[in-house]
RNA sequence: GCACCCGUAGCUCAGCUGGAUAGAGCGUUGGCUUGCGGAGCCAAAGGUCGUAGGUUCGAAUCCUGCCGGGUGUACCA
């Protein structure tokens, strides 16, 4: 492909004495391997017909390329195709499963994502979000990055005061003996329920407000004395374990495992002193006793970094958060990915930064997602608690999953999520619909798993071994077209950070080799060594595909 | 009010740094079938790409207005 373009630019150096950077695209299969506009966008600059540019241009590629094009057509308007020759085009497909791009060779990249509150429940859109945020990883270590997957809590912070406040009423005061009484595979819904309590008593109660702002105070004291030998201590550290023991396993449960959490009471400190000396320098303002970073200045809006209390606010925490990855890691790139809804907000953080930072500011890249949404279900909100957990999509993935196919598979179930979570591109909500997911028809994680154990079944069943083609047939020819394209939708997907465009590519792969499949022979053929090669590298693909969206691929299913 | 995101087939989505007849899956209709794991293959029906303009040789894609949905907009996270 390199050689190409490469071939394409100085041809039109050669006869026009223009640079310009020619851009391939991937046609359909008639047109050829692959097409480019050139000639339509030259046209106009050398004020020529843009199809007597395109002849003149494939005159001097003709001589440039000479064996390793098949053919060269120009069509329509004055598009160029370009047909390589089956000894270039086996090559690219023998080498596809090695040649990634290594877009990010030699960097440090931190990636942050899920960032669950200790103290509340782990919902559905946590589930999402570490999806994204670890294929998003894989993207960039299989790109050559070193890659530290950190995650982000509340650990102290208004909720904490909030779920704080009802665990006292509900252990009747400081009895942290009582915690005892919780089962231990309940500690977790029952946090969630203590939130929910607290929430709603901060709203309808005003007394209890008071004693929850109280609370909250006091969080923040016993991490800033270090007291972990008092009954509140005893209470809090207690749950916050809870939380925090209860999120691992879960991560260890779905393939998603973090390097480090960042609990806020780590940040907070950083966070609030990094501000206030940058309030001295400026950069923030002070307003009705709050600090502020007036964000109209720059077309944003105003946010509050510390309280009137002189507590650091989620702002103020955040910028800790950059500080402490910085100083952990010296990042080349640091990845942050978040709902949509924290945008403008995170934009605000971030111009902040700049003023006294800029160069954290310019590594620093946030990608937001949209809301999982269940088929016909309602909007979730833990503030209320009519959520959707994350293990509640567990269920039901495993329910849909033994209704459609009788059996229990944890693997299976785990694609079927991934997958369907992945396939969409990353911005707009997403409606999660279990059935769909884990159908063994269409377009699905089980059925890429499927096609992965099938292509290895046939691989061990034949006799023969794998040997590369030294010429194609038409169904081989355009199998090994598609497996040829994989380095370059690993391109795409790191350089937009967006892991559905392996879905689209894989789901595409698996669809022309059934074709290919259905039509030629493979065991017992006489070409049985020189399909397997092909069968083999398909495999390989999906694998290989699967794996960079954190979905296994057994040999057997 | 202002800002940002979204609006493509009955449903769920690709395609969006402009290019060739707008593509998949599910669902619907018809065909293949004692197979190398058919969890498949072939085919049909189904779209004024929210809408009205603009830029361009060319717009689902870029710009503007409008309509509809969502989110954010100072001491929550």
């Amino acid at each position: 492909m390199e050689q190409i373009t490469a071939a394409l630019a100085s041809a039109i150096k050669n006869v026009y004495n223009v640079d310009v950077q020619p851009e391939l695209s991937r046609p359909d299969e008639q047109f050829g391997d692959y097409a480019t506009n050139v000639a339509l966008q030259l046209a106009k600059r050398v004020s020529k017909n843009p199809r007597d540019v395109a002849t003149e241009l494939v005159a001097e590629l003709q001589s440039a390329l000479g064996d390793s094009i098949k053919d060269l057509q120009i069509a329509g308007p004055g598009f160029i195709n370009i047909t390589m020759s089956d000894t270039v085009l086996l090559k690219a497909a023998t080498e596809a499963p090695q040649a990634k791009p290594q877009t990010y060779a030699g960097k440090t990249v931190v990636t942050e994502y899920s960032d669950p509150n200790p103290f509340k429940v782990l919902h559905a859109g946590h589930f999402y979000t570490s999806v994204v945020g670890d294929s998003i990883s894989r993207l960039v270590k299989a790109a050559g990055g070193t890659v530290h997957a950190v995650n982000f809590g509340g650990d102290v912070g208004l909720h904490v005061g909030k779920t704080m406040w009802a665990i006292l009423q509900n252990l009747g005061g400081e009895n942290p003996d009582k915690l005892a009484d919780v089962p231990e595979d309940q500690r977790s819904e029952w946090m969630a329920q203590q939130y929910v309590l607290g929430t709603q008593a901060y709203e309808d109660n005003v007394a209890a407000k008071e004693e929850i702002i109280a609370l909250n105070k006091q969080v923040y004291q016993l991490h800033t004395s270090n007291d972990r030998e008092s009954a509140f201590a005893h209470i809090y550290w207690t749950c916050r374990q809870w939380s925090y023991d209860y999120f691992d396993a879960f991560y260890a449960r779905i393939g998603t495992p973090f390097e480090k959490y960042y609990p806020e009471s780590e940040t907070a400190p950083l966070g609030l002193q990094t501000v206030r000396e940058q309030f001295e320098k400026g950069v923030y303002q002070e307003s009705d006793g709050a600090i502020i970073f007036e964000g109209e200045k720059y077309g944003l809006h105003t946010r509050v970094f510390i309280n009137s209390q002189g507590l650091p606010t989620y702002e103020a925490k955040d910028v800790g958060l950059i500080m402490a990855k910085w100083r952990d890691y010296h990042f080349d790139d640091s990845i942050i990915v978040t709902g949509n809804d924290i945008i403008e907000y995170m934009k605000v953080v971030l111009k902040s930064i700049e003023q006294f930072a800029p160069e954290l500011a310019e590594r620093t890249t946030h990608i937001t997602h949209g809301n999982v949404k269940l088929a016909g279900g309602v909007k979730m909100s833990s503030r209320k608690g009519n959520f959707l957990r994350a293990v509640d999509v567990l269920d039901i993935a495993h329910q849909a999953n033994k209704a459609a196919t009788g059996r229990d598979d944890e693997q299976a179930v785990l694609g079927a999520i991934k997958y369907s979570f992945l396939k969409q591109r990353i911005g707009a909500d997403i409606i999660y619909v279990p059935e769909e997911s884990v159908s063994l028809e269409g377009n699905s994680g089980p059925y890429l798993q499927y096609a992965h154990a099938r292509a290895r079944s046939i691989v061990a069943k034949a006799n023969a071994q794998p040997v590369a083609p030294t010429s194609l047939e038409a169904g081989e020819r355009s199998l090994a077209r598609k497996i040829a394209e994989y380095p370059e939708v690993v391109n795409k997907a790191v350089g937009d950070l967006m892991p559905h465009h392996v879905c689209t590519y894989l789901y595409e792969l698996a669809q022309t080799f059934n074709r290919f499949y259905e039509h030629n022979r493979v065991v017992g053929s006489d070409r049985e060594a020189e399909r397997l090669h092909l069968v083999e590298l398909y495999a390989t693909i999906l694998k290989d595909g699967l794996n960079l969206l954190g979905i296994s691929a057994p040999e057997r299913m």
